[in-house]
RNA sequence: GGUCCGAUAGCUCAACUGGAUAGAGCAACAGCCUUCUAAGCUGUAGGUUCGGGGUUCGAGUCCCUGUCGGAUCACCA
């Protein structure tokens, strides 16, 4: 039973009794603190129906749900609106409802099936805080999505081929003097990271000694020793060449294992991996079944294109005019593949930067056009970009923030502060490590996906370690306090069954406005998903333990001498104590018991 | 230059898709630990929702226009 919906459908059968008409889309809104009452229905747009000003309407509708609806007990108007005070029985059954549902915030399963790709990073470079929004955020969409009873395909495509990598690899071989990651004692993907860096370096200084020797700068460029060796090398990685290949597959080799301890401190997993070594020869191949059909067509120098202006968009180049693959031939492919892969799935989710909008525009236009009707259920998960105090993040000016030293120090900043408060006494030191891991990952991973994904958010190191108000640690917080309290109620032998709901007889204000935000949970899960924000998930779980807080803090549960009441209570608090270890964990953060 | 996105309290963000006197957190100030965990709670202060027009019972939200940010328009990924 949803409350929404039986309210709505006995709003509906008034105005059919009072006024003859059927109405279909009216608003219910919740009502404002200030005024008696949890539902509004904003009255002005019945009034043509009603042929009565809208106080004369909302009082109307007033009195007759109170006399027939059986679930509204008082209401009072205000100007157009309607605010309707439901009984208490009504909020006792929902209670109900929910504390006997073992699974509630998990819809039934649909039958559908949905892939979500989320990370995809080169293999240059290790993971940097705009990885950390994208993997967050990816995972945490396939978990709301699961939620929603859809069966659903993690998965991502590792950018391992091409220039970038070729990069780090030219650079390794000129200067790395054979160092590994167990020489060096550096993570794999820093390693090759650094190469990266050494290259940009080198670079740099031999385009600037070949333009003082009166190279133009574009000559420079490309006559750089160490570029034409990268450029050697890529040609050689696509000859197959078996030392260069070894090199990459050995540097690469570095890399995942690097990646895979990162992801592991995020708690971030997938279900399958997408390789664009792999797929680009899939898009090469499907790039030249297009040409035949004539989808695509070709330049005098071999070049083979895509035309879009009768779509406003420009031209767009597929293959090179040497053949190789650009970046939309992969994706292609991709795409293809996984349609493949997996027949069954109804669409698939890219959780990819704004800055490429234009990219997958095109990519699912291209889609469309090689006859794939899969290609309009293809969504873009476009999140904006995340921004530093300084200003944007430069790789090339050494100012991104490195994914393993952020959670670092996230953890550090919750062990100094929960060590300062003292809440480590009675815990072990593994217990303790658990807890401080939990609470500094939990804090990134809530301000991370408390914003609406679209906006480009600024990251605030200083507030991002906070633990107090709008934060994941004030909630897990709220679940310790709550679990306390269970804790309690088990060792006086407290338990509550369903029966002992009929004994409850009234509820405080506090207790009802607990519910009304615990309520509207599952819907705010539906909701999460079809706009693939889990900001909203992250806004009702904050909503809902600020709300259980000013409960917690008037009202002193265990000093209640009415048995039913207490019950009550225990049952209202096992229910917000679930329904926030399940909204958190849908944002991929785990609450602990006690902290 | 074309296209797209954004601008809300000092700062970071909300606002149920057109509804009531625009809400939270942080920062500031004033209170609350003898009862379940003060990482909490209560209160005060803080707003011309970038400017200007329009649409209607009603606009932060929709339309037009201007200003300021950002992204994109590569034989890069």
């Amino acid at each position: 039973m949803n409350l929404d919906t039986l309210l709505r459908s006995e709003i509906q059968k008034s105005v059919l009794a009072l006024f003859g008409q059927q109405v279909e889309n009216f608003q219910l809104q919740p009502t404002n603190q200030e005024f008696e009452g949890s539902h509004t229905l904003v009255c002005f747009p019945l009034t043509k129906i009603s042929k009565k000003n809208p106080e004369e309407t909302a009082k109307a509708i007033g009195e007759y749900l109170v006399a027939n609806s059986g679930i509204v007990s008082r209401f009072n108007v205000v100007k157009g609106f309607l605010n309707l005070v439901l009984g208490d029985s009504v909020w006792l059954q929902m209670l109900e409802a929910i504390y006997t549902n073992p699974s509630f915030g998990q819809l039934p399963d649909n039958g559908e099936e949905i892939m979500i790709e989320y990370s995809s990073p080169n293999t240059n470079k290790p993971l940097h805080l705009g990885h950390l929004r994208n993997n967050f955020l990816g995972w945490s969409v396939a978990e709301i999505y699961k939620a929603n009873g859809y069966k659903v395909h993690k998965v991502q495509i590792i950018n391992d081929r091409g220039i970038h990598i070729c990069k780090s690899m030219a650079a390794w071989t000129l200067y790395g003097d054979g160092e590994t990651p167990q020489t060096s004692g550096m993570k794999g993907d820093h390693l090759v990271g650094k190469y990266y860096v050494e290259f940009d370096k080198a670079y740099k200084a031999q385009v600037k000694a070949l333009i003082e020797k009166g190279a133009s700068e574009a000559e420079a460029e490309k006559q750089a020793p160490i570029m034409k060796l990268a450029s050697e090398m890529l040609r050689k990685w696509e000859q197959k060449d078996s030392e260069v290949l070894q090199l990459w597959s050995m540097m690469n080799g570095w890399v995942y294992k690097g990646f895979n301890a990162t992801y592991e401190k995020m708690g971030v997993d997938f279900d399958k991996l997408y390789y664009e070594s792999d797929t680009y020869l899939l898009g090469k191949e499907e790039v030249m079944k297009g040409l035949e059909k004539g989808v695509f067509f070709k330049k005098e120098d071999g070049s083979v294109w895509v035309d879009l202006t009768g779509d406003g968009l420009d031209q767009k180049v597929l293959l090179r005019a040497d053949g190789t693959s650009v970046y939309m031939t992969q994706d292609i492919g991709t795409a293809i593949l996984r349609f493949r892969d997996f027949p069954k799935i109804g669409g698939q989710v890219y959780t990819v930067g704004n800055e490429q909008e234009y990219h997958f525009k095109v990519l699912f236009l291209i889609l469309g056009k090689l006859g794939y009707e899969w290609a309009k259920r293809c969504y873009h998960l476009s999140y904006g970009m995340v921004d530093l105090p300084t200003g944007k993040m430069k790789s090339r000016e050494g100012t991104v923030v490195d994914a393993d030293d952020l959670i670092d120090e996230m953890v550090k900043e919750a062990e100094q502060q929960t060590r300062e408060l003292g809440k480590v006494e009675d815990l072990t030191p593994q217990e303790a490590r658990q807890l401080f891991e939990m609470i500094g990952l939990g804090a990134l991973k809530f301000f991370l996906l408390k914003v609406d994904p679209k906006k480009r958010m600024l990251f605030d190191p200083n507030e991002s370690i906070q633990l107090q108000g709008f934060t994941g640690p004030f909630i897990q917080y709220t679940h310790a306090r709550i679990r306390a309290i269970l804790r309690k109620a088990e060792s006086l032998g407290i338990t509550v069954a369903k029966e002992d709901f009929k004994v409850i007889k009234s509820l405080e204000p506090a207790e009802r406005e607990v519910l009304q935000v615990l309520q509207t949970f599952e819907g705010k899960i539906k909701e999460a998903a079809r706009e693939y924000a889990p900001s909203i998930v992250a806004n009702l779980v904050y909503e809902l333990a600020k709300e259980y807080n000013q409960f917690y803090q008037n009202i002193p549960i265990f000093n209640e001498a009415d048995a039913g009441k207490l019950k009550g209570r225990i049952a209202l608090s096992k229910a917000v104590a679930d329904a926030i270890k399940k909204g958190m964990q849908l944002l991929g953060i785990q609450v602990p018991e006690r902290m």
